[in-house]
DNA sequence: TTTTACCAAGCATTTGCTTGCTTAAAATAT
DNA sequence: ATATTTTAAGCAAGCAAATGCTTGGTAAAA
C-alpha cells in the first residue's frame, strides 16, 4: 500500500483492543496440538503470500504484513531477516508443497498398465496444476510467477531449479503424447505454450461466476490433443 | 529500484558532462523534421516503459525515469501529473499502437475470397501479436499485461475496452475455426487459454538463443488447430 | 511578452530495518 | 517442589534513506 495507508492507525487506537497481546509476548505453550513451533512465522508466510499476490511485492510493505498477522512493524524482522528472505520462503514453501501435492496426485492414477495412459496423465496433471494456481488460499504459486525478478541471482537460480523438478513429471507425457501424435507441437515449445495458458488463468479466473477447475481442465484437454479417432476416450 | 540505488549519483557527478542541459532548458527549437511537439513527453513514456518492464511499476522510481530521459528528478511531473498517469499513458499508448498495427497486418491478407482463409487469419493475428509481446522496444503491452492492478478502477476500466477492441478480430476467426472443427475447444475458453500461451511467452523468451518469432508463431497453430486431413495447409 | 520546458531545492511521508527492552513459558538446577 | 536461568517472541521507538510530488524561478524560442 503506498500512499494514505490506513494500516498504522489501528497502531495507535486498537492498541488497547485486540491487535496485539493476542497470544501474549512471552514464549508461546507447546501444548495444543504438539507440534506448535514456527507458528507465528507461518502466519507471517501466509500473510505476505495474500498480500504480495493481491498487491505485488514491491507494493507491499512490512508493516502491512506485520500489521495482517496483529503484529508490530518490526516484529516480522525477529523471524525473517529481510522483506526479500520473507518472498523468498513464499515462493519456496508453495513450490514444495506443490510439489508434495503433484506426486501425490500422479499417485493415485493407475500405476502405469503399460501404456497410453498418456492422456488421462497429463488431465491430471493440468487439473492438478490448476488447483495450485486457482484453489482457495493458494497464494504461493502465483506469487512466484509473477515476482520471480525480486528475487536476487542466487534465489532465483533456486526458484528455477525447484520449478524444473516440478516440471519434470509432464516431460514425459508429452513425449509420448506426441509420439501417439496426439499433441502435434514439439514438446519443448509445446510444455511453454501449455503452461502459459494455464498460469495465465490466475489473470481472469474468478471463482464464482466462471467454470470449475474440471470445465478448464476439459477445455485444455481439448484445445491441446488431438485425437485421431472421431470417438475419443 | 528500491535499496541501494546507484542511479542518482549521476545527478551528481555528471553534471557537467552530458545528462542535463542536452537541449537545453529553454523552449526547443521547433525545425528537425518538423513534428517535434511532445518530443520529450514520448521519451518519457518510452523511458518509463522500458524501466516499468525490467523492473515492475512499484519498484520504478520517478527519479530513475527521471535520470533516464536525462532530466532531474522533478521534470517529469511537468509533463505528467503523477506517476500513474505516466503508467496510463504508457498502457494506452501501447494499446493504440498495437490495436493500429494489428488492423495494418490484417488488410496485407487477401481479402476474404469466400471462406476458410481463417486459419491464415488466425496466424496472421498470432504472428503480429508476437511482435507486439516481443518485438525490440516493445515494452508497452507487456508493461500494460502485468501492471494492471496499478491502475486505479477507471482506468482499468479503459484499458479493458481498448482490450476488447484488440481482441475482437479475433472472435469471429476463431469461430469459424470452431465450425470448421479445426478447433475443439469452445471459443471462449480457446481464446483465453491461446491468449494466454501467447501472453506468457514474455516470461521466457530471448531474443538471442531461441526460435524466431515465425518458429513460435508455427509451433502454436500446431498446439491450437487440429487438422482434419492428413495434408494440412 | 508570452509560452514551453525545465532546474534547484526541498517538504512530507513512507519504507526497510535496527536497537534495547520486556514478558512469559520452558529448561535446568537446587 | 522450588528457584533460577535460558529462550522464544515480540513490543516501543526511532533512524536513515528513498519516494512522490510541489514550489518558485529561469532560460530560450516564438
Amino acid at each position: 500500500m503506498t500512499i494514505m495507508s490506513s494500516e498504522n492507525i489501528p497502531l495507535l487506537e486498537k492498541e488497547n483492543l485486540d491487535l496485539p497481546q493476542k497470544r501474549g509476548r512471552g514464549r508461546p505453550p507447546k501444548d495444543e496440538s504438539s507440534k506448535d513451533e514456527g507458528n507465528r512465522r507461518l502466519e507471517l508466510i501466509n500473510c505476505a503470500a495474500r498480500l504480495f499476490r493481491i498487491n505485488g511485492f514491491a507494493a507491499t510493505s512490512t508493516r502491512d504484513i506485520a500489521s495482517a498477522a496483529h503484529m508490530h512493524s518490526g516484529s516480522p524482522f525477529y523471524h525473517f531477516e529481510s522483506k526479500q528472505a520473507l518472498l523468498f520462503e513464499v515462493m519456496q514453501s508453495g513450490m514444495h508443497s506443490a510439489m508434495a501435492r503433484q506426486n501425490q496426485a500422479l499417485n493415485t492414477l493407475p500405476r502405469h498398465p503399460s501404456q497410453s495412459n498418456a492422456k488421462e496423465q497429463l488431465r491430471c496433471l493440468i487439473r492438478h496444476h490448476f488447483e495450485v494456481l486457482l484453489g482457495t488460499g493458494n497464494d504461493f504459486i502465483p506469487v512466484m510467477l509473477y515476482e520471480f525478478r525480486s528475487l536476487d541471482t542466487h534465489q532465483q537460480a533456486v526458484i528455477s531449479q525447484l520449478q524444473r523438478h516440478y516440471e519434470a513429471p509432464w516431460i514425459p507425457v508429452l513425449n509420448e503424447l506426441y509420439q501417439q501424435q496426439l499433441l502435434s507441437c514439439p514438446v519443448k515449445m509445446a510444455r511453454l505454450l501449455i503452461f502459459g495458458a494455464l498460469n495465465w488463468s490466475v489473470q481472469w479466473y474468478s471463482a464464482q461466476q466462471a467454470a470449475s477447475l474440471d470445465e478448464l481442465t476439459d477445455a485444455a484437454i481439448l484445445l491441446f490433443l488431438h485425437p485421431r479417432t472421431p470417438s475419443s476416450k
